[in-house]
DNA sequence: CCGGTTAGCCATACGTTGTATGATTTCGCT
DNA sequence: AGCGAAATCATACAACGTATGGCTAACCGG
């Protein structure tokens, strides 16, 4: 590839004053475009480079590997959610509810990347710490001892993790049991799973039917009469 | 490498019948054990099969790709689980700890897995279902409606997963806020999050030590207490 | 027993990936 | 004017997953 074909504006050196130049943020801006459009495995050094109209290389300027690409992914992820209107509520209950809402929403925006994100979410700088303080602010207007807020929020944005990371690997908002549980409960040896199989046939009775949002609902209101009770309240 | 150097039994052809073969299951042992030792990024096609003293191209008579290896161990990780002891309990709630407990000590057991595993969990297959017994039988015997039983195992599993993640990308099963923590949170704006500093700071007081498994603990006996008040024991 | 089919292994090769190295150009500062 | 640092690009390399095809021994119907 020596003759010059489509390389426009491909000069080699420094770019001048007035032209464009890359930086963390537009690549990490591209960067959550592919992953959002395609998926994780995607959004490839070259690609990115691609899209930025750029050589792959330039971008080990601004950012050290691709880890660190996925790990600024995941911060932009959580800068957005701490730039959301904080939640309010007439009680502390809906005050946390509206938390817990926030925070899903958040997480379920960027559903190709909520694994990576979460794994690594502890690692990830002090964007995240931010993330939890209303519902620190929600416990401790419940009037709960410091060291239970801590214990309650820890057991609360476990729940919305692993809620997520569900959500997140099927990818509907709504989920039929028919042909994905009572199917494979069906083939089951018998004496394999009696009570499983008991319980999905009388389901079968009702509507064999799942919404996210309701399983979200119902989770929270568990956690938040837990909360209640085993806290005292 | 045309010189015969080490490659003793490297002969060429489909080996004799006293000789040793491979196996679905010969791989997938070793590919589990590459990921505990060194973690998933270390498994690759050709380093599974150097350890199987095989030929990289040979794998692929037993299983169609990676992807399928990865999934493959989910399927271990689970069989593992169905095949302990079921819990057992004079209550439901000691039971349902029991269940609970068990399905984590699972995931807990290949930390290097676990984001994988949980993700691709659903559409694994028939082993992955029968995993939920214990919790349908534990919940029955609590005198839950059908449905509830539903919701409530989905939650309480949901919990775990996300319990598992954190506990899985943390590597210790203890852990000292300070560092971790606080450090980050002093760091802070001021009125960036003042609930969560005030918090933080009156935790100071007693030691700041967390446990997962007093974590795993308390936030089951949340969801406990969550479900006799939620659904009316 | 025999001949064809297939199971099971290996060698080679291709395209893609992340990134190390080093050249090139311009900026910002003295 | 000159010089170090900043920001880009070109080239190159090792490692990856796997497609293709060749080899050998087992299996099986006659």
């Amino acid at each position: 590839m020596v003759k010059g074909g489509k390389a426009v504006a491909g000069r080699s050196g420094r770019p001048r004053v007035g032209e464009e130049r890359l930086s963390r943020d537009a690549i990490l801006q591209a960067a959550l475009r592919i992953v959002d459009d395609e998926g994780l495995d995607a959004m490839t050094m070259r690609r990115l480079a691609a899209t930025l109209g750029v050589n792959p290389m330039s971008i080990y300027h601004h950012l050290p590997n691709k880890a660190a690409v996925v790990a600024g992914l995941a911060e932009l992820v959580f800068a957005e959610l701490n730039n959301s209107t904080p939640p309010t509520g007439e009680s502390w209950q809906e005050e946390l509810l509206g938390a817990a809402n926030a925070y899903r929403n958040a997480l379920r925006a960027h559903p190709n990347l909520a694994f990576q994100v979460l794994a690594d979410a502890a690692a990830v700088s002090d964007v995240v710490v931010v993330t939890v303080e209303p519902f620190y602010r929600a416990l401790d207007r419940a009037g709960l001892a410091p060291r239970d807020i801590f214990e309650a929020v820890n057991t609360l944005i476990d729940f919305i993790h692993g809620f997520s990371l569900g959500e997140a690997s099927v990818r509907a908002e709504t989920f039929e049991l028919a042909p994905d549980l009572v199917d494979r409960v069906s083939k089951l040896k018998p004496g394999q799973a009696p009570t499983l199989i008991r319980i999905v046939d009388e389901l079968g009775a009702d509507g064999l039917h799942y919404e996210f949002d309701d399983g979200f609902a119902i989770g929270l209101s568990v956690f938040v009469a837990g909360i209640a009770a085993r806290f005292g309240l």
